[in-house]
DNA sequence: TATTTGCATGCAAAATTTTGCATATATTAT
DNA sequence: ATAATATATGCAAAATTTTGCATGCAAATA
């Protein structure tokens, strides 16, 4: 049985509510490098955040080497109705922008895998300019 | 537009949950006094969970002499969804205590109206014994 | 006009949460 | 074995929120 408080705990902060925005939006299983890059947020921030969230047992995780790849529990049928209700209200800017950085880097998948880890920026963006010339 | 994150941060707090319950439950329009007895409360504590819960929209205010009926915005369109997903979560043991109490003080309304202020509990639970003796 | 009553609110202390750094762990590659 | 990389986490300072008291205000009543 989920604890209401709890739940909404988990959700309150906004850093939790973009990351939780991005695995409802684009409906894909997601590491924490590309989450950083979509979040613009320092490692150990979008960690503790997912570390929450998970807690909350509104995702889980599956370990691929030393990448790790959490998902949003979204078949939880006790989560049905909260994930329709948040679904109808995540519409602000941010999450918006973070959208965005997220497809872009999920460009640079191979195989739908994640294969760049933690880089500068700077390599990121022109990393993307490079696959979005190509296509 | 309603920001999803004002809306949760009014949410997350046990005493505002408590008081969304009562609303959703009863169905009906509460003041100030009825709440301190169901949620046996503080007067300063209930008007300050009321008056955040107004500020972020979800309830409020029709005054009628001292007294100050709260009631739920259950019919703004933007709500529909929150109110359905929180019907479905509000099911912890605290919040069938708090509507027990709510559903015998409002046996001592009159007209459907509230008639007994703030009163101490040894007083509250004797009118209680005296009205439910007769029906 | 003075008092009572129902409710609101300013403020400081206490409690909780977030943030940032440093560092730890685990897996892969050399 | 060593180094490198992806992620996790302990801890203290900073920020935010809650709590409790005291007091304020407005409407009704005496």
């Amino acid at each position: 049985m989920v604890n209401i408080l709890n739940l909404l705990k988990a959700l309150t902060d906004e850093t939790r509510l973009r990351i939780i925005n991005l695995f409802i939006k684009s409906g894909e299983n997601l590491c924490v490098c590309e989450l950083m890059d979509a979040l613009k947020l320092p490692q150990y921030t979008v960690s503790k955040a997912l570390a929450v969230l998970r807690s909350a047992n509104l995702l889980s995780t599956e370990k691929e080497g030393t990448w790790v790849y959490y998902k949003l529990n979204k078949n939880k049928p006790e989560y049905k109705k909260l994930f329709s209700f948040l679904k109808s209200y995540l519409n602000l800017d941010v999450f918006l922008e973070d959208e965005i950085r997220l497809n872009e880097r999920l460009l640079l998948r191979e195989n739908n895998k994640c294969v760049i880890g933690i880089i500068p920026e700077k390599n990121l963006l022109k990393l993307i300019k490079q696959k979005t010339k190509v296509s």
